[in-house]
DNA sequence: CCTGTGACATAAG
DNA sequence: CCTTATGCCACAG
């Protein structure tokens, strides 16, 4: 099993600090971290982010905005139900007006 | 060192 | 819009 350390605890870190209501991508993620081509281990990350409390994995979405890891949650719509509660607006399982919503760590934490 | 894995990204049909 | 395929990377065993 993944040890949950080094990348993934990075991985956990910046995704307890995006802002209520705002989401980012896994590569934006990735980039920040400084893998910029490891997107889909942010994925994989994420995969044991529930095993965290803090890890607000349902900010956490594709570069399309789209919920592409809601199957991993509990129910079918318990992701979007948690994005929409925090004034995210999601048709089709995709966010809408992203570039409003979208949270960039690489131009907030710089 | 090699293999498997993955909630991505991108391209192609 | 859909499915495949490929690349990419970090890490466990």
């Amino acid at each position: 099993m993944a040890n949950n350390e080094n990348f993934f605890e990075r991985v956990y870190a910046v995704a307890r600090l995006i802002p209520e209501g705002k989401v980012t991508s896994y590569g934006a993620i990735a980039k920040y971290l400084g893998a910029a081509r490891s997107a889909r281990m942010v994925g994989w990350a994420m995969n044991g982010s529930h095993l965290k409390e803090d890890v607000p994995a349902h900010r956490v979405v594709n570069k399309a905005g789209i919920l592409t890891g809601k199957h991993h949650f509990d129910g079918t719509n318990l992701m979007q139900q948690l994005l929409e509660s925090e004034g995210i607006t999601i048709v089709d399982n995709q966010i809408q007006n992203l570039e409003k919503h979208f949270w960039d760590p690489l131009k907030a934490l710089k």
